[in-house]
DNA sequence: TTGTGTTTTATTGCCTCC
DNA sequence: GGAGGCAATAAAACACAA
């Protein structure tokens, strides 16, 4: 019986040599296959012969490597949908934002769901790259739709969520600088939502306040009394896409900022309209940073629009106008091209690539330490340029926008080996934002490296230079193809690296 | 070293489209 | 009916904590 299994064993061992159930693709072939999906997600027969050709596959195992590549991608996308559905709740924000109208849970849908977008299209559409710009819309629609159901059908998530809102708001607290914690319970649960409780309140909708009756009203009223004089009736409907800001919307603040008095003393400047629209643009793009990579044009035209619309007012701050240029200024250097990743180039070599894989790889250590993909990246790259620049102006302006969480993470970013907590704004209410093509490719990176750097011995990768020239490959290739949405971390890093690899060289 | 969890690869069946 | 894609599943490979 044993002999039997014995000589079976050897048998196997050599059927098994020559074929294997299961061979792990190799660097080379995964690269090409990862920079071939990267550029068409359903290769032809004739592409996927040419790769099975050009990788030594077979066309079947071409076909088969794509289809669960892009299983893989829709999976992470529903997990990230999911993740984000779950989040939003838990923050009381934004929760039919992404997922229609209702997401009960990762399973159960409702209405739409952005979830089951056709992946072709999704690919056809760029909507990988403007997810999120869609995911707004969405919610932006979802608004309309209250607007013009404003009945009692909709007991759902949005409005719970809504409600929450409410709630927030009225405690006076940013709705995108809350923390989960800070709306939970003491045992960590949510608190019961009291709708009825926010119909009470005896809020009656005026103007464009009739959004979705008393509930979003009393969120709205809330921003209002925030505002306070500076609240417009004809402003934009809240949550929805702003529209220029109106000359004089933000004359006392620009006014106040000339005399650099109004932030100090105003206690409210988190909450404040043009500080919360920020961080609701970072935080709520960064959700879906890799395919969604609408940040760094958003960051952009965050500054460009609403700074932007003070260009042209005949309210211009001098010194605001002055941080804007030297902002942009610094933008157009780092950034000739303005959609293109210019830090990229910076870090094309070797010695480069460390900067923005690290950061890379500290976020994949961040999450396997509990931190699954924080970013660091949306708020606060710009500051760190600019203090890495020593540039005092707009480093004081940037403070004062991202003061907040500059210091966390600035030096998160700073550093190669952080291991560091993220901060406990902005930063908790960004989980899950690693996306698949972060999860799949830079982990598979960070493994190389790793092995790279220890020097670890693996049968697949027997030669480490091998390995790392393919990682830098691997590297050079992404970043010139995907990953605007590694913009902002290599954007971070590279200034602050740049000089440091001058003077080396 | 081992157990456990995760990721990756391969297979199979079903569905849709032409 | 065939081709292509999706989804479910199994199993190998891998990572990591104890």
């Amino acid at each position: 019986m044993e002999e039997a299994t014995e000589f079976h064993s050897e048998e196997n061992k050599l059927s098994m040599e020559k074929n294997k159930k299961r061979r792990l693709k190799t660097p080379a072939q995964l690269k090409g296959l990862e920079d071939f999906y990267n550029d068409n997600k359903y290769p032809t027969e004739e592409m996927k012969s040419e790769l099975a050709d050009e990788l030594e596959l077979t066309e079947k195992q071409i076909s088969g490597w794509f289809c669960h590549r892009r299983l893989k991608d829709k999976k992470m996308l529903n997990d990230e949908v999911c993740a984000n559905g779950r989040h939003d709740r838990s923050s009381g924000v934004i929760q039919d934002r992404g997922s229609g109208l209702v997401q009960d849970s990762c399973g159960s849908t409702k209405h739409v769901d952005y979830r089951y977008l056709d992946p072709k299209e999704v690919e056809s559409h760029g909507l990988y790259n403007h997810g999120f710009s869609a995911a707004d819309m969405m919610y932006g629609h979802n608004n309309h739709h209250y607007t013009e159901n404003d009945s009692a059908t909709d007991n759902t998530s949005s409005e719970s969520s809504s409600s929450l809102q409410d709630r927030l708001l009225r405690q006076g607290k940013d709705l995108y600088d809350m923390e989960p914690s800070s709306h939970l319970t003491p045992n960590g649960s949510l608190p019961p939502l009291n709708i009825k409780g926010a119909n009470n309140l005896g809020y009656k909708p005026s103007g464009y306040l009739k959004v979705k009756g008393d509930i979003e009203h009393a969120a709205i009223t809330a921003v209002k009394k925030q505002l306070g004089k500076h609240y417009r009736e004809d402003g934009p409907l809240l949550t929805v896409e702003f529209d220029t800001i109106p000359p004089e919307a933000f004359e006392c603040q620009i006014a106040d900022l000339a005399n650099e008095a109004y932030y100090a003393a105003n206690p409210a400047l988190p909450n404040s309209p043009e500080v919360s629209a920020v961080k609701k643009q970072s935080s709520l793009s960064s959700k879906y940073d890799s395919y969604f990579t609408k940040i760094s044009s958003q960051d952009s035209h965050m500054d460009r629009g609403d700074f932007g619309s003070l260009h042209d007012s005949d309210f211009q701050d001098k010194k605001s106008f002055q941080v804007i240029n030297q902002r942009q200024n610094f933008q157009s250097f780092t950034n000739p091209l303005p959609h293109k990743n210019s830090s990229l180039d910076l870090n094309a070599d070797s010695t480069g690539e460390a900067s923005a894989y690290n950061n890379i790889k500290n976020r994949r250590k961040g999450t396997k330490h509990g931190f699954d993909g924080v970013r660091y990246d949306s708020a606060s790259n710009p500051s760190d340029h600019y203090e890495e620049n020593n540039n005092l102006a707009v480093k004081q302006t940037d403070s004062l926008l991202h003061g907040y969480e500059n210091s966390n993470l600035k030096n998160v970013q700073r550093s190669e080996y952080v291991k560091s907590k993220p901060s406990n704004s902005v930063h908790k209410s960004q989980i899950y934002l690693d996306t698949e093509e972060r999860r799949g490719l830079n982990k598979r990176m960070a493994k190389e490296e790793k092995f790279d750097g220890d020097r670890k011995v693996k049968k697949q990768y027997r030669d480490p230079d091998e390995v790392r020239a393919l990682t830098n490959e691997m590297m050079v290739a992404k970043r010139a193809k995907v990953d605007p949405l590694e913009q902002y971390d290599v954007k971070q890093s590279s200034v602050a690296e740049l000089e440091p690899r001058k003077s080396q060289r």
